[in-house]
DNA sequence: ATGAAAGCGCTAACAG
DNA sequence: CTGTTAGCGCTTTCAT
């Protein structure tokens, strides 16, 4: 058995209730009480117990940080950054991975709301009812998707299609293939609202191809499908299936960027990691997490005003340059002077 | 307040013990009083409060999984398997990210040993001393680290090196050079260990580099010195560096593996991810975190015997062979028949 | 400023 | 088989 605040007590000839106060409402204490309880407490290595205080104030000092593969690296980043902020707070984290099954995730939410404060919810494959029944009565706040009334941080991936497409239309790319991910993910369906507005204003052409599973293995399939749809550049959904367009494209000779430009999205294959460096969009990872749990603080402190529109944070999004894109073969020759 | 076991009680017109018994002792409460009451809960949406138990009992029902860094995808894969195995028990996590710091590493420690059962910690950044004084009285597995008398999952790095020295030696590799990792690392005293024991068998000659940061831009250095160290082949000491060294030889025009084979470590480059693809030893990341949680339970379950070699595991590792080894130039020329 | 006492939700003897 | 009671470690009235 640890130490106990009883322990406390009796070794500081106090009761219990000053030893309590001592620690959390100092104020209420006696300058040298204080001052010799707390010595006594450290010294006897006392740390409060956070469950029994949780029984009579109803806060855990937890919150639940709920992903659908922690095997993918970009939820690692987020888990990270969220964890960060959380210390700051001194809150302890639980973790919960649902394996991309919403039942699991249902499962999971369930198991651990009695011992948090409050949940932050990553890339959901809930539906909007299931989400808004289970989440009803405990603070949440949703990553990468978006639920009417429901706090979220978003990344502003339609703005990352953006700067892309039109990255690959300065250089001259006039049809361009947009490699689709899970038709379920919010994500996904940004990207291709944000495609669709860009390749109209700019009258660039664009072929949609998939839903594929954003995987690398999807990616080699879909290098096939590009080069078959006549395309001289490609934006997938994300960095694993660019990885894999790289490839297949490799294994079938095509010369990336001269005969094929290809950018990726969510800057996984970090700078340099891959051969060739990728051009792609650089999600903030470790920021989302950091924001979500930055948020859901301050749902904890603040009365709850779901509506509010301040509880909906769009991150934005970047593209990084690098030299798996180029001009289309045969290179526009524009005389410069 | 969400409902409680009282509520049940009062519905079902029993005692609370009655409710709790049909929960925790069904074999206690006769069949019909038994139904009733579970089918009275779950109307009810009830679930019991594990903090509330954990204080009467005990026992959390909880788990702490420590790892030091979040954003390596390599313990992403560990955490999957932990995870995995604790929801098999039907125990929850607790996360902890150390930032690579033993300083926080004991703080988290401090912070969560209350709530949970037992702790996995992987690849501990502490000293034995430090370890042993605060993981005294709470059931630990170490992954990746041994300290005599702990339970521990180790991974076999000693033999990963071997299979690849042997590789690398069948193909006709004379002198290879090992890229090190942090000297603290207990995996990269087995990696050296291993490899002195091979190459003296082997006849081969080992020059050891490093000891490096287990990094991307670790491994850009790194192909220098090894370029420098008029070597036919590399071993690093993991992936990401390895990822380095391809990268930079590629950049100073090295053709891999013509003039330089490159093996990796730990498999975190999956299978094609890099171009060229990368031979590794494949290390068993998530088996790895499955195996901790589950010699953690077997240690919740029985009497704890510290010294007993059963709660040693070793894990296996397999040498993946690609395309970044082949015989070195000039090639051996051996007549088939 | 401090102590005594009640009670958070639950389980575990102890009676019946 | 079921109910009553005590108490896990802590905070919070309510007194003093």
């Amino acid at each position: 058995m640890a130490v106990t605040i009883k322990d406390v007590a009796a070794r500081a000839d106090v009761s219990v209730s000053t030893v309590s106060r001592a620690f959390t409402m100092p104020g209420l204490v006696r300058e040298p009480t204080r001052r010799r309880v707390l010595d006594i407490a450290r010294e006897m290595g006392y740390q409060p117990n956070r469950a029994a205080r949780g029984l009579v104030t109803s806060k855990t000092g937890n919150i639940g940080l709920v992903v659908p593969d922690l095997a993918n690296p970009f939820f690692g980043a987020v888990l990270k950054g969220a964890h960060v902020r959380a210390r700051e707070a001194d809150y302890l984290v639980f973790l919960a991975n649902t394996e991309e099954s919403p039942r699991m995730e249902e499962e999971l939410i369930r198991a651990m709301v009695k011992q948090v404060d409050g949940i932050v919810l990553a890339s959901s494959r809930m539906t909007d009812e299931q989400l808004e029944q289970v989440l009803s009565g405990t603070p949440t706040v949703l990553l990468n998707r978006r639920v009417p009334g429901v706090p979220a941080v978003l990344m502003d991936s339609a703005d990352g299609v953006r700067q892309a497409v039109e990255h690959l239309a300065a250089l001259g790319h006039r049809r361009i293939a947009f490699l689709g991910g899970p038709r379920t993910s919010w994500s996904n369906r940004e990207r291709r609202r944000g495609l669709r507005a860009v390749t109209r204003q700019l009258g660039v052409e664009a072929v949609e191809l998939g839903p594929f599973a954003p995987q690398f293995e999807a990616g080699l399939q879909a290098a096939d499908l590009s080069l078959a749809a006549d395309v001289t550049a490609v934006l997938a959904f994300n960095d694993l299936m660019a990885l894999g367009v790289l490839n297949r494209l490799s294994q079938r000779g095509v010369a990336v960027p001269a005969e094929l430009s290809v950018v990726g999205f969510d800057n996984i294959a970090m700078s340099g990691m891959t051969t060739p460096p990728l051009t792609t969009v650089d999600m903030p990872m470790q920021l989302s997490g950091r924001a979500g749990v930055d948020l859901l603080l301050e749902l904890l402190a603040r009365p709850v005003d779901g509506a509010d529109p301040r509880f909906q944070r769009m991150l934005g999004t970047q593209l990084l340059v690098r030299s798996s894109t180029a001009p289309p073969r045969p290179a526009p020759v524009r005389a410069r002077r």
